[in-house]
DNA sequence: CGATTTTGACCGGCGC
DNA sequence: GCGCCGGTCAAAATCG
Protein backbone atom coordinates (compact mmCIF):
# COMPACT_ATOMS: atom_id res chain seq x y z
CA UNK A 1 0.00 0.00 0.00
CA UNK A 2 3.13 2.42 -0.94
CA UNK A 3 -0.02 4.50 -2.98
CA UNK A 4 2.62 7.20 -2.40
CA UNK A 5 2.20 8.95 -5.76
CA UNK A 6 -0.29 11.73 -5.86
CA UNK A 7 -0.25 12.02 -9.08
CA UNK A 8 -2.53 10.60 -11.15
CA UNK A 9 -5.29 12.19 -11.28
CA UNK A 10 -4.83 15.13 -12.99
CA UNK A 11 -2.31 13.68 -15.51
CA UNK A 12 -5.31 11.13 -16.41
CA UNK A 13 -7.20 14.04 -16.81
CA UNK A 14 -5.23 16.22 -18.57
CA UNK A 15 -3.94 13.25 -20.84
CA UNK A 16 -7.16 11.99 -21.17
CA UNK A 17 -8.14 15.82 -22.49
CA UNK A 18 -4.87 15.47 -24.57
CA UNK A 19 -6.66 16.29 -28.10
CA UNK A 20 -9.47 18.26 -27.54
CA UNK A 21 -8.35 21.36 -29.32
CA UNK A 22 -8.37 24.02 -26.86
CA UNK A 23 -10.29 27.51 -26.74
CA UNK A 24 -11.62 28.78 -23.38
CA UNK A 25 -9.41 29.23 -20.84
CA UNK A 26 -8.80 28.44 -17.58
CA UNK A 27 -11.40 29.74 -15.35
CA UNK A 28 -9.15 30.82 -13.10
CA UNK A 29 -6.56 33.22 -12.24
CA UNK A 30 -2.70 32.28 -12.10
CA UNK A 31 -1.62 31.68 -8.87
CA UNK A 32 2.34 31.90 -7.93
CA UNK A 33 3.91 28.56 -8.55
CA UNK A 34 7.11 27.36 -9.03
CA UNK A 35 8.90 28.08 -12.02
CA UNK A 36 10.30 24.88 -12.47
CA UNK A 37 6.84 23.16 -12.09
CA UNK A 38 5.81 25.25 -14.95
CA UNK A 39 9.11 24.31 -17.12
CA UNK A 40 8.21 21.13 -16.48
CA UNK A 41 5.07 20.94 -17.18
CA UNK A 42 5.89 22.80 -20.64
CA UNK A 43 8.40 20.03 -21.24
CA UNK A 44 6.14 17.28 -20.66
CA UNK A 45 3.89 18.90 -22.88
CA UNK A 46 6.03 18.31 -25.71
CA UNK A 47 7.61 15.11 -24.74
CA UNK A 48 3.95 13.94 -24.26
CA UNK A 49 2.69 14.17 -27.76
CA UNK A 50 5.09 11.30 -29.34
CA UNK A 51 5.21 8.87 -25.76
CA UNK A 52 1.47 8.72 -25.47
CA UNK A 53 -0.50 9.86 -28.62
CA UNK A 54 2.43 7.48 -30.98
CA UNK A 55 3.78 5.47 -28.84
CA UNK A 56 1.17 3.63 -27.32
CA UNK A 57 -1.19 1.65 -29.62
CA UNK A 58 -4.16 2.97 -28.38
CA UNK A 59 -7.76 2.08 -29.39
CA UNK A 60 -9.47 4.96 -29.60
CA UNK A 61 -12.64 3.58 -31.20
CA UNK A 62 -12.85 0.92 -28.60
CA UNK A 63 -12.95 3.26 -26.25
CA UNK A 64 -15.57 4.73 -27.57
CA UNK A 65 -16.98 1.22 -27.81
CA UNK A 66 -16.79 1.01 -24.10
CA UNK A 67 -18.51 3.76 -23.52
CA UNK A 68 -21.67 2.78 -25.73
CA UNK A 69 -23.82 2.02 -23.19
CA UNK A 70 -23.74 5.76 -22.50
CA UNK A 71 -25.18 6.05 -25.86
CA UNK A 72 -22.26 7.99 -27.28
CA UNK A 73 -21.44 9.13 -30.61
CA UNK A 74 -18.78 7.94 -32.17
CA UNK A 75 -18.35 11.16 -33.74
CA UNK A 76 -15.35 13.14 -32.60
CA UNK A 77 -15.64 16.88 -32.98
CA UNK A 78 -13.31 18.10 -30.40
CA UNK A 79 -14.67 20.82 -27.73
CA UNK A 80 -12.32 23.17 -25.74
CA UNK A 81 -12.75 22.81 -21.98
CA UNK A 82 -12.21 24.44 -18.78
CA UNK A 83 -11.10 23.10 -15.69
CA UNK A 84 -12.91 24.76 -12.28
CA UNK A 85 -13.01 23.53 -9.03
CA UNK A 86 -15.98 21.36 -8.43
CA UNK A 87 -18.91 21.70 -5.66
CA UNK A 88 -21.50 21.06 -7.78
CA UNK A 89 -21.39 17.47 -8.01
CA UNK A 90 -22.86 15.66 -4.97
CA UNK A 91 -21.14 17.20 -1.60
CA UNK A 92 -18.64 19.52 -1.80
CA UNK A 93 -15.31 18.27 -1.75
CA UNK A 94 -11.98 19.67 -0.52
CA UNK A 95 -9.66 18.19 -3.51
CA UNK A 96 -12.29 18.32 -6.03
CA UNK A 97 -12.06 19.60 -9.55
CA UNK A 98 -14.35 20.10 -12.96
CA UNK A 99 -13.17 19.81 -16.12
CA UNK A 100 -15.47 20.68 -18.64
CA UNK A 101 -16.10 20.55 -22.02
CA UNK A 102 -18.97 22.16 -23.45
CA UNK A 103 -21.62 20.17 -24.30
CA UNK A 104 -21.78 18.28 -27.85
CA UNK A 105 -24.51 17.43 -30.10
CA UNK A 106 -25.05 13.49 -29.36
CA UNK A 107 -26.84 10.96 -30.48
CA UNK A 108 -25.77 7.78 -30.91
CA UNK A 109 -27.30 5.20 -28.97
CA UNK A 110 -26.28 1.91 -29.20
CA UNK A 111 -28.53 -1.09 -28.88
CA UNK A 112 -27.32 -3.84 -26.80
CA UNK A 113 -27.90 -7.31 -26.45
CA UNK A 114 -28.65 -8.86 -23.74
CA UNK A 115 -26.86 -11.38 -21.77
CA UNK A 116 -26.94 -14.26 -19.54
CA UNK A 117 -27.69 -13.21 -15.59
CA UNK A 118 -24.62 -14.04 -13.71
CA UNK A 119 -26.10 -15.46 -10.22
CA UNK A 120 -24.68 -15.17 -7.11
CA UNK A 121 -24.99 -17.22 -3.83
CA UNK A 122 -26.87 -14.84 -1.25
CA UNK A 123 -24.85 -14.94 1.77
CA UNK A 124 -21.57 -15.65 1.02
CA UNK A 125 -19.71 -12.69 0.96
CA UNK A 126 -16.41 -11.78 2.27
CA UNK A 127 -15.45 -9.20 4.77
CA UNK A 128 -15.05 -5.87 3.18
CA UNK A 129 -12.57 -3.65 4.87
CA UNK A 130 -14.14 -0.81 6.37
CA UNK A 131 -14.89 2.21 3.33
CA UNK A 132 -13.25 4.46 3.36
CA UNK A 133 -14.45 7.93 3.87
CA UNK A 134 -15.35 8.63 0.32
CA UNK A 135 -15.39 12.70 1.56
CA UNK A 136 -12.05 12.47 1.82
CA UNK A 137 -10.88 10.77 -1.12
CA UNK A 138 -9.45 13.29 -4.08
CA UNK A 139 -12.09 13.58 -6.86
CA UNK A 140 -11.29 14.86 -9.84
CA UNK A 141 -13.97 15.88 -12.48
CA UNK A 142 -14.44 16.00 -16.01
CA UNK A 143 -16.96 16.59 -18.31
CA UNK A 144 -16.76 16.01 -21.77
CA UNK A 145 -18.89 15.75 -24.81
CA UNK A 146 -20.30 12.37 -25.33
CA UNK A 147 -19.00 13.09 -28.97
CA UNK A 148 -15.59 13.43 -26.91
CA UNK A 149 -16.68 9.73 -25.51
CA UNK A 150 -12.43 8.81 -25.97
CA UNK A 151 -11.21 11.76 -24.18
CA UNK A 152 -12.24 11.25 -21.42
CA UNK A 153 -10.41 8.33 -21.57
CA UNK A 154 -6.77 8.06 -20.27
CA UNK A 155 -3.90 5.89 -20.83
CA UNK A 156 -4.74 3.87 -17.43
CA UNK A 157 -5.79 0.41 -17.74
CA UNK A 158 -8.74 0.14 -15.90
CA UNK A 159 -11.68 -2.71 -15.59
CA UNK A 160 -14.97 -2.46 -15.15
CA UNK A 161 -16.23 -3.77 -12.16
CA UNK A 162 -19.68 -2.17 -11.77
CA UNK A 163 -22.25 -0.43 -12.99
CA UNK A 164 -25.49 1.06 -11.23
CA UNK A 165 -28.10 3.10 -12.56
CA UNK A 166 -28.55 6.60 -10.90
CA UNK A 167 -31.30 8.36 -9.09
CA UNK A 168 -32.48 11.24 -11.33
CA UNK A 169 -30.54 9.79 -13.89
CA UNK A 170 -31.57 7.99 -17.00
CA UNK A 171 -27.97 6.74 -17.60
CA UNK A 172 -26.16 4.30 -15.85
CA UNK A 173 -22.78 5.18 -14.24
CA UNK A 174 -19.84 2.36 -14.95
CA UNK A 175 -17.06 2.20 -12.14
CA UNK A 176 -13.97 0.86 -12.95
CA UNK A 177 -10.32 0.02 -11.40
CA UNK A 178 -7.10 0.18 -12.26
CA UNK A 179 -6.18 -2.77 -13.78
CA UNK A 180 -2.36 -2.22 -13.74
CA UNK A 181 -1.74 -3.35 -10.39
CA UNK A 182 -4.23 -4.57 -7.90
CA UNK A 183 -3.10 -2.76 -4.87
CA UNK A 184 -3.50 0.21 -6.85
CA UNK A 185 -7.20 2.30 -4.99
CA UNK A 186 -7.20 4.64 -8.35
CA UNK A 187 -11.26 4.42 -9.74
CA UNK A 188 -13.01 6.62 -12.09
CA UNK A 189 -16.97 6.68 -12.80
CA UNK A 190 -18.04 6.97 -15.68
CA UNK A 191 -21.94 8.64 -16.57
CA UNK A 192 -23.68 11.00 -18.85
CA UNK A 193 -24.68 13.62 -17.32
CA UNK A 194 -28.66 13.52 -17.04
CA UNK A 195 -28.91 17.52 -17.11
CA UNK A 196 -27.06 17.84 -20.15
CA UNK A 197 -27.16 14.24 -22.30
CA UNK A 198 -24.31 15.63 -24.64
CA UNK A 199 -22.15 15.56 -21.42
CA UNK A 200 -20.06 12.45 -19.95
CA UNK A 201 -18.85 13.23 -16.49
CA UNK A 202 -15.62 11.25 -15.74
CA UNK A 203 -14.75 11.18 -11.82
CA UNK A 204 -11.42 9.86 -11.17
CA UNK A 205 -10.84 8.78 -7.39
CA UNK A 206 -8.18 7.81 -5.55
CA UNK A 207 -4.62 7.57 -6.75
CA UNK A 208 -2.69 5.05 -8.99
CA UNK A 209 0.22 4.16 -7.01
CA UNK A 210 2.43 2.98 -10.02
CA UNK A 211 3.60 4.99 -13.03
CA UNK A 212 1.66 4.90 -16.26
CA UNK A 213 1.84 1.95 -17.58
CA UNK A 214 4.61 2.14 -19.88
CA UNK A 215 2.99 -0.28 -22.56
CA UNK A 216 -0.59 -0.67 -23.10
CA UNK A 217 0.22 -3.37 -24.98
CA UNK A 218 0.73 -5.00 -22.15
CA UNK A 219 -2.74 -5.72 -21.57
CA UNK A 220 -3.03 -6.92 -25.34
CA UNK A 221 -2.95 -10.58 -24.54
CA UNK A 222 -5.76 -9.68 -22.45
CA UNK A 223 -7.77 -7.49 -23.66
CA UNK A 224 -10.80 -8.63 -25.70
CA UNK A 225 -10.64 -8.14 -29.35
CA UNK A 226 -14.17 -8.15 -30.92
CA UNK A 227 -13.22 -9.92 -34.59
CA UNK A 228 -15.07 -7.87 -37.17
CA UNK A 229 -18.45 -8.64 -35.81
CA UNK A 230 -21.94 -8.05 -37.44
CA UNK A 231 -22.89 -5.17 -36.69
CA UNK A 232 -26.11 -6.58 -35.12
CA UNK A 233 -23.83 -7.79 -32.07
CA UNK A 234 -23.78 -3.76 -31.43
CA UNK A 235 -27.41 -2.49 -31.91
CA UNK A 236 -29.21 0.50 -30.87
CA UNK A 237 -30.56 -0.04 -27.46
CA UNK A 238 -34.18 1.10 -26.82
CA UNK A 239 -32.02 2.03 -23.56
CA UNK A 240 -28.79 2.99 -24.18
CA UNK A 241 -29.57 4.39 -20.87
CA UNK A 242 -30.27 0.85 -19.27
CA UNK A 243 -27.12 -1.25 -18.45
CA UNK A 244 -26.36 -1.70 -22.30
CA UNK A 245 -26.11 -5.02 -21.14
CA UNK A 246 -25.57 -6.63 -23.52
CA UNK A 247 -23.50 -6.10 -26.36
CA UNK A 248 -20.19 -6.46 -25.44
CA UNK A 249 -18.49 -3.55 -26.56
CA UNK A 250 -15.89 -4.10 -24.03
CA UNK A 251 -13.59 -5.74 -26.87
CA UNK A 252 -10.31 -3.30 -25.75
CA UNK A 253 -11.21 -2.08 -22.69
CA UNK A 254 -8.71 -2.10 -20.93
CA UNK A 255 -6.65 0.22 -23.72
CA UNK A 256 -10.37 1.38 -24.40
CA UNK A 257 -9.91 3.53 -21.39
CA UNK A 258 -6.40 4.05 -21.65
CA UNK A 259 -6.44 5.45 -25.06
CA UNK A 260 -6.30 9.25 -25.95
CA UNK A 261 -8.89 10.80 -27.45
CA UNK A 262 -9.05 8.93 -30.73
CA UNK A 263 -9.21 11.25 -34.49
CA UNK A 264 -12.41 11.88 -35.47
CA UNK A 265 -15.05 9.07 -35.95
CA UNK A 266 -12.49 6.62 -36.12
CA UNK A 267 -14.42 3.49 -36.75
CA UNK A 268 -13.71 0.03 -35.35
CA UNK A 269 -11.42 -0.68 -38.12
CA UNK A 270 -9.32 1.98 -37.95
CA UNK A 271 -8.03 1.07 -34.42
CA UNK A 272 -7.84 -2.24 -35.15
CA UNK A 273 -4.81 -1.16 -38.03
CA UNK A 274 -3.25 1.65 -36.73
CA UNK A 275 -4.72 3.30 -34.23
CA UNK A 276 -2.18 5.90 -33.53
CA UNK A 277 -2.40 7.29 -36.97
CA UNK A 278 -5.57 8.65 -36.01
CA UNK A 279 -4.03 10.43 -33.66
CA UNK A 280 -1.55 11.95 -34.76
CA UNK A 281 -3.54 13.81 -37.47
CA UNK A 282 -5.58 14.64 -34.32
CA UNK A 283 -2.42 15.86 -33.31
CA UNK A 284 -1.71 17.59 -35.82
CA UNK A 285 -5.04 19.54 -36.35
CA UNK A 286 -4.78 20.75 -32.31
CA UNK A 287 -1.17 20.95 -31.20
CA UNK A 288 -1.22 19.97 -27.35
CA UNK A 289 0.66 23.41 -26.65
CA UNK A 290 -2.62 24.71 -28.15
CA UNK A 291 -4.78 23.15 -26.15
CA UNK A 292 -2.38 22.62 -22.79
CA UNK A 293 -1.90 26.47 -23.51
CA UNK A 294 -4.96 28.26 -21.49
CA UNK A 295 -4.91 25.65 -18.58
CA UNK A 296 -1.27 26.64 -17.78
CA UNK A 297 -3.27 28.58 -14.45
CA UNK A 298 -5.43 25.73 -13.96
CA UNK A 299 -2.17 23.46 -13.99
CA UNK A 300 -0.68 25.58 -11.69
CA UNK A 301 -3.12 25.82 -9.29
CA UNK A 302 -3.32 22.30 -9.22
CA UNK A 303 0.20 21.41 -8.56
CA UNK A 304 -0.15 23.46 -5.36
CA UNK A 305 -2.98 21.19 -4.38
CA UNK A 306 -1.34 18.63 -5.19
CA UNK A 307 1.37 19.42 -3.10
CA UNK A 308 3.73 19.28 -5.67
CA UNK A 309 3.49 15.34 -6.75
CA UNK A 310 2.09 16.49 -9.93
CA UNK A 311 5.14 17.65 -10.56
CA UNK A 312 6.51 14.97 -10.27
CA UNK A 313 4.63 13.35 -12.52
CA UNK A 314 4.98 15.44 -15.54
CA UNK A 315 8.93 15.28 -14.82
CA UNK A 316 8.51 11.66 -15.87
C1' DC B 1 -5.72 -20.13 -18.68
C1' DG B 2 -5.95 -15.63 -17.31
C1' DA B 3 -8.10 -11.29 -17.64
C1' DT B 4 -12.27 -8.77 -18.38
C1' DT B 5 -17.28 -7.73 -18.42
C1' DT B 6 -21.80 -8.30 -16.69
C1' DT B 7 -24.94 -7.83 -13.14
C1' DG B 8 -27.49 -9.01 -8.84
C1' DA B 9 -26.43 -8.95 -4.08
C1' DC B 10 -24.51 -6.91 -0.27
C1' DC B 11 -22.78 -3.19 2.61
C1' DG B 12 -22.30 1.27 4.60
C1' DG B 13 -22.98 6.31 4.57
C1' DC B 14 -26.20 9.70 4.92
C1' DG B 15 -30.59 12.12 5.28
C1' DC B 16 -34.93 12.30 7.51
C1' DG C 1 -33.73 4.02 13.92
C1' DC C 2 -34.98 3.36 9.28
C1' DG C 3 -34.79 3.49 4.51
C1' DC C 4 -32.65 5.03 0.39
C1' DC C 5 -28.98 5.08 -2.54
C1' DG C 6 -24.34 4.76 -4.15
C1' DG C 7 -20.34 1.91 -4.23
C1' DT C 8 -18.22 -2.60 -4.21
C1' DC C 9 -18.05 -7.58 -4.40
C1' DA C 10 -17.91 -11.72 -6.74
C1' DA C 11 -20.03 -15.66 -9.59
C1' DA C 12 -20.66 -16.65 -14.18
C1' DA C 13 -19.81 -15.83 -18.88
C1' DT C 14 -16.80 -14.52 -22.42
C1' DC C 15 -12.78 -13.87 -25.13
C1' DG C 16 -8.02 -14.29 -27.04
Amino acid sequence: MECSNNDWDLQAVVRSCGTAACGSGGSSEAQPQPEEARRKIHAGRAAAAPEFLVGRPVRPAAALRELDYLGLDHELPRAPFSITPSSERGAPLDHEVLISFPAASTSGQQLLQPRKQPGRKPGVRTPRPKRSKKSQLKKVVCEVPVADGGVSTDLWAWRKYGQKPIKGSPYPRGYYKCSSLKACMARKLVERSPAKPGVLVVTYIAEHCHAVPTMLNALAGTTRHRPASPDGARQASHGASDEASGSRREEDSADASSMTADGGGAETADDENEPWQVDMAALDEYPLDDFLGPFDDDFDRLFEDDGGVLERRVSL
